[in-house]
DNA sequence: AGCACGCCGACT
DNA sequence: GTCGGCGTGCTC
């Protein structure tokens, strides 16, 4: 052998054969998996005695590097190279230099040790490791054992997860003491929990060690984040850990707020991104080391490393912020099933309102639902009355004013008892066309997307793209066609003007409040961005539900609901005068589900209409976007499962320049196009393995480096894509 | 992305 | 015979 590889290459095979059939010989027992090779040292150095083979999985996104790759361990990094650690290793290209008889591959990249092993099934010489960053083992089997799952189900890398899950090092953190865990607490008591109908038997399984599974429909109030406190000081009880996932910092608030009350202080822990990253890392590891038993947090806390844990609660699963912005995008609400069915824990997933997800799982007979009875209910909620096209088109005041009669009286009783407040939507909302008799929302023929009006006035879909000549309105009969068109928060303006004597308070996206006084007030708000009113809110006016329904987003009916009960959940009770006004049409599915205070209903036949139009989440879909040549070559490579059902591809909306690009959307100026992908139920993973795998034998033809590298050839791959139309 | 290997043409 | 262009494939 030459000293071009330092020691040997596959084994004793080819010694002393001529130069030229040695590349013919490695081949060949490269292709017959060669012996199981013994981990050889580069000269000098000596290895550790024991399970010499370091299993390493590199921190690298790319899909084609999506496995582990075997190193030597070096006898003094023995002590210190345990599973779990982050090490650093040289990894680069071909066979690599032999310089000081140590071999340099390519750069330093840093990794996490997955395991030791007594021999490798590699058949080459190992490089060996270059160093171990830290001995806190960051990546526990259950942590890595979630991002495998989770890789799988989104078609990503296992290496993007781990870098939502596990916080960037700081040796700070890692160096100071965690505090000694405390004993597990007393079983709570029921508390308001008592107002379900299996309220109090779930806390008592959670208590006794059982992993009870529910979809919660919480009533209307406050309540709701004690009642999450409760489940989680259960779950403790019982001598196990447990996670809370809520969707912004103002929830995790309340959340904190609860526990404290519920535990006392020192016994759950804040996981949420705006905390520094050194006070981020040092709670991540006081909850990795066991030292605190109990979680809550936003959406990078679903992969919390609790120990044990025995409840992983979602609340308002319907909020986009559960969607995680990074690669592969997973959700919370996902990330906490797939992390329930892995360890075998409870599960709890509750809101106010109640998604079609929800629904799913108690359908499928997964979850059974936590839920109040209708009496319960009536005495939670407040009035809701509605103001639809007929009424306003009779109330000549309200063309005058742009605002109903009955919001006016609405409004003026309310501020007679407290604050009043006024909801009106975000601007930005894309307009859906739909029967301008019915208002039924107009869909493709043949695949049931939505039809969207081009610029040149041609229908066409916007999921496979077919035109629309002939368009007639299945429900009614009608053949025109209205764009609904979005209202302003120039109404909200005006009725500060009418109430001068009214401080009226704003609270939007950019400047939100979180508490309001019990005063009498006008408290202008959008969606999600509601303050809290001490005492609750004595009336609310949900204006413009036209603007909410009109999104031409499948999920519109169901998101518009969701955003009135948030803001009528904080409104008083009927019985203490609570009223809320919503103008809408009411006939509306979401709209006659407000009245009668029935999101779950609303979800069931939601559920019940997406499975026959194959839709998700009954349907699994798929997005594969990138330039028309790329979608097309990555369509014609992807072995896509029999079932499986290509639309379009359509050309997507062009980025306009200065605007900031959304993952998965095209550069400024570039013209991509998207293609969707659906399969029926229980071939969601064939779908995504399928996807991944194609992408990666794309990614190593050197197509592209689809993270960020956009060359021309490469696609974006989604799954559960959020806005399908 | 980077980097080495190898096949093929041009030049000594 | 040997140098080096670039196309292809691998990274323990």
């Amino acid at each position: 052998m030459s000293s071009e590889n330092g020691q040997g290459g596959g084994g004793g095979a080819g010694e002393g054969a001529p130069p030229e059939q040695l590349a013919l010989i490695r081949e060949s027992v490269r292709q017959a998996k060669a012996p199981r090779a013994k981990p050889r040292t580069w000269r000098g150095a000596a290895l550790a005695e024991e399970l010499p083979v370091a299993r390493v999985l590199v921190d690298k996104g790319v899909l084609h590097l999506d496995r582990y790759f075997d190193y030597a361990v070096p006898a003094e990094l023995d002590a210190d190279a345990q599973p779990g650690v982050r090490v650093r290793v040289r990894f680069g290209a071909g066979r690599g230099r032999v310089r000081d008889g140590r071999r340099e591959g390519g750069g330093l990249i840093d990794g996490f040790l997955v395991e030791r092993l007594a021999e490798s099934d590699y058949s080459g010489p190992l490089a060996a490791l270059a160093q171990v960053v830290s001995p806190e083992p960051v990546l526990s089997p259950e942590l890595l054992g979630l991002a495998r799952a989770v890789a799988d189900r989104y078609a990503g890398s296992v290496a993007d997860v781990l870098q939502l899950a596990v916080p960037p090092r700081s040796a700070r953190a890692e160096q100071r003491p965690s505090p000694a865990p405390l004993p597990p607490p007393e079983v709570p008591d029921t508390g308001s929990w008592a107002r379900y109908e299996h309220g109090g038997a779930f806390l008592e399984a959670l208590a006794s060690g059982a992993s009870p599974r529910a979809v919660w429909n919480a009533l209307p109030g406050p309540e709701w984040s004690e009642e999450l406190a409760r489940a989680v000081a259960a779950t403790l009880a019982s001598g196990r850990g447990a996670l809370v996932v809520v969707p912004d910092g103002r929830a995790v608030a309340r959340v904190d707020a609860a526990l404290t009350g519920v535990l006392g202080e020192g016994r759950h822990a804040l996981l949420t991104a705006d905390a520094g990253p050194e006070k981020r890392y040092r709670e991540w590891l006081a909850v990795r080391r066991g030292a605190v038993r109990a979680v809550v947090g936003t959406r990078a806390a679903m992969f919390a490393p609790v120990r044990d844990v025995g409840l992983v609660a979602v609340w308002d699963d319907g909020d986009d912020s559960h969607s995680e912005q990074h690669a592969p995008q997973p959700h919370a609400r996902d990330v906490s099933l797939l992390r329930a069915a892995q360890d075998k824990c409870g599960f709890l997933m509750g809101g106010w309102s109640c998604t079609v997800e929800g629904a799913q799982l108690v359908e499928s007979g997964w979850a059974r639902p936590l839920v109040a009875s209708r009496e319960q209910v009536r005495r939670s909620a407040p009035l809701v009355r509605t103001v639809g096209d007929q009424d306003l088109a009779r109330d000549e005041a309200a063309r005058a004013a742009r605002l109903p009669t009955l919001a006016w009286q609405a409004v003026r009783e309310g501020l007679r008892q407290g604050p009043v407040l006024v909801q009106v939507p975000r601007r930005g909302y894309v307009p859906r066309m739909a029967c301008a008799n019915c208002r039924a929302p107009a869909r493709c023929r043949q695949c049931s997307g939505p039809l969207e009006a081009r610029d040149g006035g041609a229908l066409s879909c916007g999921w496979c793209g077919r035109e629309e000549g002939a368009w007639h309105c299945p429900e009614c009969g009608g053949f025109r066609l209205r764009a609904q068109v979005v209202g302003a928060r120039r109404t909200a303006e005006e009725l500060g003007r009418a109430f001068p004597a009214v401080p009226v308070r704003t609270s939007v996206r950019e400047h939100v409040l979180d508490t309001v006084p019990g005063t009498p007030a006008l408290v202008v708000s959008t969606p999600g961005a509601e303050p809290v009113a001490e005492g609750g809110y004595a009336a609310a006016l949900l204006l413009d539900g036209w603007a909410m329904l009109a999104r031409p987003d499948l999920r519109a009916g169901e998101d518009a609901l969701r955003r009135w009960i948030a803001a009528a959940a904080l409104v008083r009770p009927q019985g203490d005068g609570g009223t809320v006004v919503v103008v809408a049409e009411p006939t509306l599915r979401p709209v006659q589900a407000l009245v009668r205070w029935d999101p779950v209903g609303h979800a069931v036949r939601e559920l019940a209409e997406r499975a026959e139009l194959g839709f998700p989440p009954v349907s699994r879909m798929a997005a594969v976007s990138g330039t028309g040549e790329a979608v097309a070559a990555f369509l014609g490579t992807v072995e896509l499962p029999r079932e499986a059902e290509v639309l379009g591809p359509v050309p997507l909306p062009v980025t306009p320049a200065g605007r900031p690009r959304r993952p998965g959307a095209p550069p400024p100026g570039e013209h991509w196009e998207r293609a969707l992908v659906r399969v029926p139920p229980g071939k969601g993973s064939a779908l995504a393995s399928a996807l991944k795998s194609a992408q990666a034998a794309r990614m190593a033809r050197g197509g592209g480096g689809g993270g960020g590298g956009a060359a021309a050839s490469a696609v974006w791959v989604r799954i559960d894509p959020p806005d399908i139309g």
